[in-house]
DNA sequence: TGGGGTGATGTAATCGTTTAACTTCGCAAT
DNA sequence: ATTGCGAAGTTAAACGATTACATCACCCCA
């Protein structure tokens, strides 16, 4: 504010005055303010309004959780470990919504925040970030580039290293290892002895291309490759459902399929259901992530667990060490449930 | 801390370096610093303290959404109501743990925030924060009480007002018409023309007793009542489909069952499916909610859906607004899916 | 010619903490 | 006696904005 002042060679309180619009202000003063407070970036300090006026606009929420799914748990780890540090998480939810996501950084500039974490998929905003100097970690990130260090952490310790990876230097990213999911889902198939394969692709984003290139490897591996891949590139349950009916139209029992993530396999699970497969007589299926609801579909959901809390935890770590992995991936787990088996002899549909 | 300076006698320099346990400061002054900011309440400020050091302390995350269940839709809610009107929510997570919420509160009154939502479940933290004089809104709050002023919301605009509610003065309540909802639930049943019943319980909080009432109320001027009641206190899926399971060992078809919610209805589903009972020609089956997911159960699910994003817009009003009514109620709304049917002749198993 | 009004801006205090730099005091060593 | 030194504090500036009050130039009208 000091340094938008001098510019213009006027005080401070005019520029504050200007920035509000105040009539007082000539017209002429006003623009010129507006346009220079523009040119250098100026950004008011929430603190220094809030200890002036001494209003926050700050509404307190408290609940429970904030829900079961993937984002939930990883929102719980990311607060968890935040507050054991000693910070105060401020989340923004964008809604889907490109647009909020600039707005997202611009409060977080206002509130002087210097470390900044995304869970994936949320566009531009770590690199708009990383310009503007704050340390970011990107959860599961959309992206990929060769990184420099990378640190694999299995079920619960560090141990390899391996040249697979994503990174923009400034970047840190906290990752589940997408592609040993999709081989691990795949593999767990051909040993109960499947022979016919269908996978059910999600988005085009790089968890979805590993997951899906996890499948190829392992079937290859078998020897069984090629297999059908159906896509449902939006991430919007009617498509994968279509994508998922239209194909068991033409497809004989018994068929193995890897979804893409569980709520792919829930959707599967229903358009099976609608076709009047049977679960796992007729199709197995196995799903990625683990969420509280795979417990409880019917029938129970196998599927390759993600590590969401400490994914979180992790980012909080990452961001806070400056010297941390560039890239830290975590290894998923098979939960064994009742919508897999092996192959049947093929039975009356 | 000023304060605190002036009753001991020393400088406020003084008291923050003692509050910091600086060695510089001898142990006996220490000692007295400390229980004097105990017994005044002293409570830093955290804008002044992020103006002073430039150091926030806060970590900024990003992401899309915050889950797809009843909590996450009323976070959505409040958040984009409430950055409309120029605010910025502060999240707290309870985790279930009961001494968080204090924690909870503590945080926010050092971040001098005066307007508080809580969804609930929360226990105690609305009356503590009352007593420290923020303004509070309780969406769907557990407790009740005789209340003053009422408005009731249908579907969309404010319409009639009646005097069923819960008040502590100072906090305004924003709520789901759980009676209602158990009472819609009910009548679409026995108008499909069921006369066999179960109702499944919630834990012991307001919604679950209300939504029992309207079961029982729908019933009895059915004339069907009495009907059989499952109890699972717990909100734990395994004791949920316990219950379900040993009532249907003991059950004839068809059954019409109202779950307490849509995570309840999911449980006696996999318990049905399980059980070999089929939905909906032995087991109706209606939920109230309308998460996300209900669309995708096998079958799909009927269920009594809560406006969740309006609650939140609401309870965002409802704390910024003074003078609004002191408990706010919106209806639900029957999704007819395909967990029911007109009760069937009783088929094999 | 002066009094008063008005429009545009400047001055300086203030919010609550932190912290560099300084003071004060008692005591020991010279 | 003088000096030096550490312990225990104090003083005051600073952080970045806001705002009550003061100032100033200029014009209008009597």
């Amino acid at each position: 504010m000091k340094d938008v002042a001098a510019e213009l060679g006027v005080s401070t309180a005019t520029v504050s005055r200007a920035l509000k619009d105040d009539p007082a202000i000539s017209l002429a003063t006003r623009q010129a303010v507006a346009e220079v407070a523009l040119r250098v970036q100026y950004r008011p300090s929430a603190a220094a309004r809030r200890l002036r006026t001494k209003s926050t606009s700050l509404i307190g929420v408290v609940m429970q959780s904030v829900g079961d799914g993937y984002i939930g748990a990883v929102v719980l780890g990311i607060q968890s470990r935040a507050r054991e540090l000693g910070y105060q998480p401020l989340f923004f939810a964008t809604e889907g919504r490109t647009d909020l996501e600039s707005q997202a950084l611009e409060v977080f500039l206002s509130e002087q925040v210097t470390e900044l974490i995304t869970v994936s998929p949320s566009a531009g905003v770590p690199h708009q970030a990383v310009a503007e100097g704050l340390h970011v970690a990107v959860i599961n990130s959309d992206e990929a580039v060769p990184a420099r260090r990378i640190e694999r952490v299995a079920t619960g310790k560090v141990s390899a290293v391996g040249p697979v990876w994503a990174a923009e230097p400034m970047i840190k990213h906290i990752a589940f290892d997408d592609l040993g999911a999709g081989r691990l889902a795949t593999t767990y198939l051909t040993e109960l002895g499947h022979r016919s394969f269908v996978h059910l692709r999600g988005p085009n984003v790089r968890s979805s291309l590993l997951r899906l290139l996890g499948y190829r490897q392992a079937l290859t591996e078998a020897g069984l490759w090629p297999q059908p891949v159906l896509t449902a590139a939006e991430p919007v349950m009617q498509s994968r459902e279509a994508a998922v009916a239209d194909f068991l139209n033409t497809a004989e029992p018994p068929v193995a399929m890897v979804a893409y993530d569980d709520m792919s396999a829930v959707a599967a699970l229903h358009a099976a259901h609608r076709a009047g497969w049977r679960v796992p007589e007729d199709l197995s299926v196995v799903g990625i992530d683990d969420i509280q609801f795979a417990a409880y579909t019917n029938p129970g959901l196998t599927t390759v667990a993600q590590p969401k809390h400490r994914l979180g935890a992790l980012a909080v770590d990452a961001v806070l060490e400056r010297d941390a992995a560039e890239v830290t991936v975590l290894d998923g787990e098979l939960v064994i449930r009742e919508s897999t088996s092996a192959p049947t002899s093929r039975g009356p549909r």
